[in-house]
DNA sequence: TTGAAAGCGCTACCAA
DNA sequence: TTGGTAGCGCTTTCAA
């Protein structure tokens, strides 16, 4: 007894469908590969015999024959649970599902060993392409990969010593045009909070910043300025920490999601203590309209960020050839009350007011 | 010129990776696989060739000749960029990292047929464990997949027609709790706003929601009830229309996160004309604390539903033997200020009281 | 310590 | 319309 017409051990092949079926083992193929010259009654017998053993094609092997990448696609976030990156995540796997592409992610947490690790893995599995918000600063071990037909994209920083599709955000711009509302509204005294300076998107929101107070003919004040805040508690540690200066800002830039839910704790803590700074964040989330007051940010679409990038996996997998293309997302200031609270501060938030 | 020596055409294989190092398949094999029976040189010699081609082993091959399935699971939820869902995959994530697993994760979108799909497409990639939000009725057609040693594991919600691992929370506890907590403060005119009454989630918090009521000697009012909220809109116009009634409730207990949104949603829009309803929500969120007045909530943590739904699957890979567990997720109510409004309603927030 | 040969489940190619 | 045979890249088994 050969091992697969064992019952109940391991699972049926196309060589048992074909026993079953009385046929040979290219024919079943033919049936379940919805090939045409099948006759009728041969086919049915076929997809009788599939059914009674339950049987399954296998794409490995089909895969390996057919000398083609699995349909599967490898995403390298900082962290699946993060709602910005989870929303990259969305947008590939719709934009890719027509295609068949399954999406394996994994967090790197920002941790370059760990990005590597994964990316390797994801070639052992040989995925079609590579998505990657990288953290590492050598990306040079990926070019083999590439030249062997395997898709690259950058997702939100520039990978490193590689030459790759890439999708940015309009940092600058959007970070410029973030703080120029602030002192639109009269602010001179701007601070701003941010993650490691070292990170791509940090550095080039930070210069945004400056390039905004410059052209307010404003100098830069380093007192005004917080970096390094890697989380929600360290970023509304540093708020604290410049509110209670004897000169306070009278304005926070707040360079990303996790630092704007920093300061919002910080703010929150405070209670009505103080005058309210205005707040601008970088990044929209869902339930900035409804914070009091309403919480301004820079804005953009992170699912469309995804779609994006995995529309560049496909032009790659499609014609490999041709350059590197990079697209920068626009982005937009969503004014929803936290930024437009004048300098002087009432103490009292919009909404509160219609309250007393 | 055999097709594997042609330069740049496909990757290399073993076979190139002999041909170079002048030895065998075999031994290349024993290289790659840390086999202890191989000269220092000679094994020198292979990994010096296989750094040369960027030689990467095949894990589909090897997966089907080793008879086992890739270190893969296919992850089914309602959706990857909602935060709760993005959380489980977090920690099945990080619960089989150590193991080699890679997980696949899908999107269901509440659709009993792409859920299906999705669970059919895992299948045929021959994963070693399936972890799923059912939406659909029937997952009879998985038990085959399981006779043949794929592990599975309902989360969240009970599978059907088939007897699998279940991870639930404590829906009816927690919601009782919560209402009980609203009741504890004087509220008698409790609101239920939850989502598609079919839905497993939704029909135990309702009636923890009616539990809660009974026990404290209260009747069942209908007109307080609004469910098939399935989004956060929906959610927003049942607050509404609830608020808008003559004798309308003075907390509102709300079935889950999207839900707590839409309510939040609909009390931002009314400003302060009318004395703001308690509320209490089930499922907690990062932003909880710093609304206005702060949202309390049944809590729970949904990376530890992932963390456990993943060791469920280890179990059974481990030891495919073994009834179904079933395992309960224990809920708190966590008062932050929002449920511990007295029913009369001031009108003012606690923070903007504070500011008055 | 090393190698040759068989075969995992499937598809490509050629023959009937 | 059907079937046989070879072989994908790897591991297993057995022999040298």
């Amino acid at each position: 007894m050969s091992p697969s017409s064992r019952p109940g051990a391991g699972r049926p092949t196309m060589t048992d469908v074909a026993r079953a079926a009385r046929v040979s083992l290219k024919t079943v193929s033919r049936v379940v590969n919805d090939e045409a010259s099948v006759t009728a009654s041969t086919a049915l017998a076929v997809r009788r015999a599939i059914a009674e053993l339950g049987y399954r094609r296998n794409e490995h092997a089909r895969a390996l024959r057919q000398h083609r990448a699995l349909g599967m696609l490898g995403l390298v976030i900082k962290d699946v649970s993060n709602p910005f990156y989870s929303a990259i995540a969305r947008g590939v796997e719709e934009r890719v599902r027509d295609r068949g592409f399954l999406v394996v992610a994994g967090s790197s947490d920002e941790d370059a060993e760990r990005e590597r690790a994964l990316l390797e893995i994801f070639c052992e599995r040989r995925v079609a392409g590579l998505l990657v918000v990288p953290t590492g600063h050598d990306h040079s071990f990926l070019a083999a990969e590439m030249a062997m037909g395997t898709a690259l994209v950058f997702i939100d920083r520039p990978g490193h010593n590689i030459a790759a599709d890439t999708i940015l955000l309009d940092n600058f711009g959007g970070a410029r045009a973030g703080v120029q509302h602030l002192l639109d509204h009269g602010h001179r005294r701007v601070a701003f909070v941010g993650d490691l300076p070292e990170v791509f998107t940090t550095a080039e929101r930070a210069k945004g910043y400056r390039a905004a107070l410059r052209s307010a003919g404003l100098g830069y004040d380093r007192g005004l300025v917080r970096v390094g805040c890697h989380n929600t508690t360290s970023a509304a540690e540093a708020t604290r920490e410049l509110l209670a200066q004897p000169d306070p800002p009278t304005a926070i830039f707040a360079c990303n999601n996790r630092i704007t839910f920093g300061v919002l704790a910080a703010l929150a803590g405070m209670g009505g203590r103080q005058p309210r700074p205005a707040l601008l964040g970088f990044d929209d989330f869902e339930l900035a309209a409804y914070m009091t007051p309403p919480v301004s940010v820079v804005a953009y679409d992170p699912v469309e960020v995804g779609r994006q990038a995995a529309e560049l996996i496909c032009r790659q997998l499609d014609r490999p050839e041709g350059r590197p293309r990079r697209i920068i997302v626009p982005t937009s200031v969503v004014a929803r009350g936290s930024g437009e609270l004048p300098p002087a501060g009432t103490g009292l938030y919009p909404m509160a007011r219609a309250h007393g």
